[in-house]
RNA sequence: GGCGAUGUGGUGGAAUUGGUAGACACGAGGGAUUCAAAAUCCCUUGCCUUCGGGCGUGACGGUUCGAGUCCGUCCAUCGCUACCA
């Protein structure tokens, strides 16, 4: 691997490579964890996982096929077991906020992070519960629609429904097979909504008014409350569940222009106006939203909350490979994290597997150790941690690496934040949000002084291959070494660099290679044949033929333009324009030109080129580079610039359009008026033609563009 | 289901701002060179055509003198969706 990107050219600093998975690097993660642990940003609650009960394992969602394992084909369940939680949700105002502080990121990127964190304002509503003293609180962001509330849905794992089933075998079955559902998001959105009635019910908060309370499979435990209110007029999803359990549908809401609504087919989810609530009736969504609101919060029967679906972090996995998480489980004591003189915790690798289950939860000479805090018997943690905990701050240590005593030392913050950070578009939510948060939770210990890890971002386009993401686990990935080996580290990069633009996702495919080669063999022989010509020196142009300058001219727009595209990260339109730079000094008219200018635009034209393509193709550059007597080593060269007097044309091409058709060219002079113009362009022959006998309602002229003549009849 | 993208010749793709659609390549066809081949060089190459021109950027509408580009609706494909890393 590492023979591979140098034979490639990659100018990587290899003093600062480091591994994640050594216990020099995970110690650190680790002891950030501990801290963040004593600053109460990470707590311990019983989460879902995909269980295989027949593996006895835990699955990722990806390893769940159609609600069932992907190796031995059993029915999956939910199980749920206590795990680790970082906060992010404390992070989530500030990295929601500060999006908008970063120019350096696609537009794309940044919507996808806010649409991800998925702020929310509304309103956290207590409902009473008929014959009890307890309260059940919901979150909704609709609190304008409360009258609208017909019933209430609680999540299966919500104490409510536990209790209601303790006496009700049918709600315990169900509440059973809730549990056996997948816990991935598109499958619980895509999933059949069900429910079923506890029995119970709940007092409207308002009106006093009784709605009966039901389990329903679509209300997640770990979102705002684990409850929410139905409004079946006004919330599509509780429309239908409505139509289903046959529960009344009340509308209080009517269209603000007075329209008729259909609520036969759909719920009317737009905001309007209140109709049929009581001393609200007659306000908008927006005003009874705060009257609302206010009227809950003066009866403590809710408030305004700003309600986020970024849910926390949950780093523990039940997998072996990984970096061990640094806590002890006391008996006594509860959570305590692993003091910081004995960490890291290393992951044991003189295991043995059994194929079920992570081999360090049977290794009692792991786990078995006393607590910290007592002095007690105690087990050590069994789960590892996450693996975007490691790809979450690895940018900052190359910054201080080979640093043994502290996470990262005063280089982090002269370097920080990365200038240009590289990633593929499938990170644009995940690591992207979990490397910000990091950056935010080290800022915060002191370590770096930014608010942001990546100034400026660029997300490529995966290569796919058979139509899919390459991947080493399907096992379709393609190695750029038989490209090399066959053709050269200049060939494959060129070639790589032509085939599209860095963000768009490109099917693999080799064909077009030998283009690349082709090109750079024409290069080098140009090099090679005319090296004697291509020594150049001053020439003043003025004087030079009018191949010549026309040749002059093209080099420079060629130039112009790729330095446009430069800027723009847009590579294969500069490998285009080096293509087109090639083209122009070859040309048999310019050949055959007056040697003296000639050879002078070679000469201009060559080392422009060359410079172009160092990055892009970098070891024929250097060689050529030399061998021409241009300079020492191209790497220190000045980027060439773009001669704005080359760029003067005397004449210029208009194209005539007739109705926004093209019908014809007329060469005109550079300062021509519009005037002339507009008079060339109606006596061009095919012009003419078309606007004979015809009223001319308009001319457009676009100044070095085109004429645009408007007939009618 | 939600969110984000993408859709242009046989293929990869190009088209700063709404202004000549198909740059630059690949492939294909024809020619030159060669005993022959490889390599190289030259020409042609969106579709249709009565050779005047007509059509054409996923589909259907709209705005505009002018739309690949802006707006609306729809279709298809890809990515992410919190335990793949």
């Amino acid at each position: 691997m590492r023979g591979q990107l140098k034979r490639l050219g990659f100018g990587y600093d290899w003093e600062r490579e480091l591994a994640t998975c050594t216990p020099e690097y995970y110690k650190w993660e680790q002891w950030l964890f501990t801290r963040l642990f004593e600053k109460g940003l990470v707590y311990k609650k019983t989460a879902p996982v995909n269980w295989c009960p027949n593996d006895m394992t835990v699955l990722a969602n990806e390893q769940v096929i159609d609600g069932c394992c992907w190796r031995c084909d059993t029915e999956v369940e939910r199980k749920e077991i206590p795990q680790y939680f970082m906060k992010i949700t404390d992070y989530a105002e500030e990295l929601l906020r500060d999006l908008d502080k970063m120019p350096g990121w696609p537009e794309q990127v940044r919507t996808m992070q806010k649409n991800g964190i998925g702020r929310s304002k509304g309103c956290e509503v207590q409902f009473g519960i008929e014959d009890s003293d307890e309260t059940l609180k919901v979150f909704t962001t609709r609190p304008d629609t409360l009258m609208g509330v017909t019933y209430v849905g609680v999540a299966a794992e919500h104490a409510l429904a536990i209790r209601a089933a303790e006496n009700n075998a049918e709600l315990a079955a169900f509440i059973d097979e809730c549990k056996h559902q997948e816990t991935s998001e598109a499958a619980m959105e895509t999933m059949e909504k069900k429910g079923m009635d506890t029995g119970l019910k709940a007092i409207h908060p308002l009106t006093g008014e009784q709605v009966p309370v039901y389990v329903a499979n679509f209300v997640l435990m770990g979102y705002g409350e684990g409850a929410v209110m139905a409004v079946p007029a006004h919330d599509q999803r509780d429309f239908e569940f409505a139509q289903k359990y046959k529960l009344p549908i009340k509308q209080v809401i009517a269209a603000a222009d007075g329209s008729e609504i259909d609520m036969s087919q759909a719920a009317y989810t737009e905001k309007g106006v209140l109709i049929d609530s009581a001393e609200f009736t007659g306000l908008s969504s927006k005003d009874a939203f705060g009257a609302i609101a206010k009227t809950l919060s003066e009866t403590n029967k809710g408030r305004v909350q700003v309600n986020y679906r970024l849910r926390d972090w949950g780093v523990s996995r039940q997998r072996y490979w990984g970096c061990p998480i640094p806590m002890i489980n006391c008996p006594t004591c509860g959570e305590v994290p692993v003091p910081e003189d004995q960490l890291p915790v290393v992951l044991p690798e003189d295991i043995e597997f059994d194929g079920v289950g992570s081999p360090i939860k049977k290794m009692p000479e792991f786990y078995e150790t006393s607590c910290p805090k007592c002095g007690g018997e105690a087990h050590r943690e069994t789960d590892t941690f996450d693996t975007f905990m490691e790809s979450s701050w690895y940018y900052a240590r190359f910054a201080s690496v080979g640093h043994d005593d502290a996470m990262l030392d005063e280089r982090a913050k002269y370097w920080l934040s990365v200038d240009q950070y590289v990633g593929g578009i499938e990170h644009a939510i995940l690591h992207l949000l979990y490397s910000r948060f990091f950056h935010k939770l080290m800022r915060d210990e002191g370590l770096v002084d930014s608010d942001e890890p990546f100034h400026n971002l660029l997300t490529q386009g995966m290569v796919l291959k058979d139509g899919s993401k390459m991947s080493k686990s399907k096992g379709n990935t393609v190695d750029p070494q038989e490209l090399v080996e066959k053709y050269g580290a200049d060939t494959a990069r060129l070639f790589m660099m032509f085939a599209a633009p860095p963000e768009q996702s490109l099917e693999w495919n080799d064909a077009g290679v030998d283009g690349a080669y082709r090109f750079l063999k024409r290069v080098w022989h140009f090099a090679v044949d005319n090296a004697e010509a291509l020594h150049g020196g001053t020439y003043d142009w003025s004087q030079a033929a009018d191949e010549v300058k026309k040749a002059r001219r093209e080099i420079h727009e060629q130039l112009k333009q790729a330095i446009v595209d430069f800027n723009k990260y847009q590579f294969n339109t500069v490998v285009a324009a080096c293509m087109k730079m090639m083209n122009t000094l070859t040309d048999s008219k310019l050949a055959e030109a007056d040697e003296s200018s000639r050879n002078a635009v070679w000469a201009e034209g060559f080392s422009i080129l060359l410079r172009l393509l160092s990055p892009i193709a970098p070891h024929i550059s250097f060689a050529l580079w030399r061998e021409l007597g241009y300079g020492d080593d191209i790497l220190y060269a000045s980027w060439p610039e773009v001669d704005e007097a080359a760029l003067v044309r005397d004449s210029i091409e208009l194209v005539i359009q007739v109705n926004g058709k093209l019908r014809g060219r007329i060469e005109v002079a550079a300062n021509a008026d519009k005037a002339s113009i507009e008079e060339a362009a109606r006596t061009e022959e095919n012009v003419a033609r078309f606007i004979a006998g015809k009223d001319v309602v308009k001319v457009i002229v676009v100044p070095g563009k085109l004429v645009n003549i408007v007939v009618k009849g």
